[in-house]
DNA sequence: CAAATCCGTGCGAGATTTTCGCAAAGAATC
DNA sequence: GATTCTTTGCGAAAATCTCGCACGGATTTG
């Protein structure tokens, strides 16, 4: 907690500086729960309700909590079907990538998309409600003239 | 909202019943930020800040919301490397893939575990700060003679 | 069709939780 | 060792959440 002021404003941007052992603990904490209170965070750390909230609310003001999500059942939204897809294009327009980027982070059915090295381009993890949404979504998707090939894989079952 | 009464013990399990709109905002709302208070709630959804508040506490209760998670940085634990697995096994003995999954969930490297259908079993998601780490981590899991071939895909940027 | 019942609402008091100022203490710098 | 910088704990004030209550609309009962 010497040479904290962990981030720094710094020529316009942030720069990370260290995180000590609190806050490590304090965010391994909220990972998993996000609504301890500032007493249960104190037991848990050893430092007083008062030190822990200030930590965490800059942690939050930082960007290193960068926000605090619920996480609703899938089922809920009858979204009981989910799907990953390995993803290869066309080689011929590299800027290809950034654009199909951006598209997927406007599909909801698109939980999921990571960019990747090897013989695939993207992993989508897809989220829809029944295999006809998810032929819908294939369709209208899938079957343009630079998307090589695709490869779906059906999730029998998750953990975390 | 009339026949809400969302859940309701039946033979000893939780069933669902109907969500109205107010509630399906709130979830939207609340998936996108939990950290929003009874009154902006009520601003968004129309309805008094004691009403949302209600709301909300009962689908926590019932499970709807599953949880509430601080989403930290993934640079700030210093694990900058992100890798997709594809995970094939020996089909020899179909048990293993629950001695598997629970395997995984104990494993800190690992942040995702999807059982999927075709021709890999497992697509998993590992978090490591870097190469060394990650080799370490595929001698100590991968080489195991039930594990037929495992694909490494190296994940160069992803959303959401 | 009215009475009874069920369920959710808004209001508002009370409880809990968070924020913030302050004095004091530990560490770094000189 | 003095000065400065940063964080701590305490406690008051502010914000937020929880809960009881009376009311009203919808469904069910008689």
């Amino acid at each position: 907690m010497f040479i904290r002021r962990m981030l720094q404003r710094r020529l316009g941007y942030w720069t990370l500086a260290e995180l000590d052992k609190f806050d490590y603990r304090l965010l391994e904490l909220l990972q998993e729960n996000s609504r301890l209170t500032g007493n249960e965070l104190s037991a848990k750390v050893g430092l007083s309700s008062a030190a822990c909230l200030r930590r965490v609310q800059r942690l939050r003001e930082t960007g290193v909590i960068e926000r605090d999500v619920a996480i609703v059942s899938p089922k809920v939204f009858g979204k009981k079907m989910m799907v990953i897809v390995l993803l290869t294009m066309e080689r011929d327009r590299p800027d290809r990538y950034m654009l199909m980027r951006e598209e997927f982070g406007r599909m909801p059915e698109v939980v999921q998309c990571h960019h990747v090295t090897g013989a695939h381009d993207f992993v989508l993890r897809i989220q829809v409600s029944d295999m006809e949404e998810y032929s819908a979504f294939v369709d209208r998707v899938f079957h343009e003239p630079y998307i090589k090939r695709y490869e779906s894989l059906a999730v029998l079952g998750s953990l975390k």
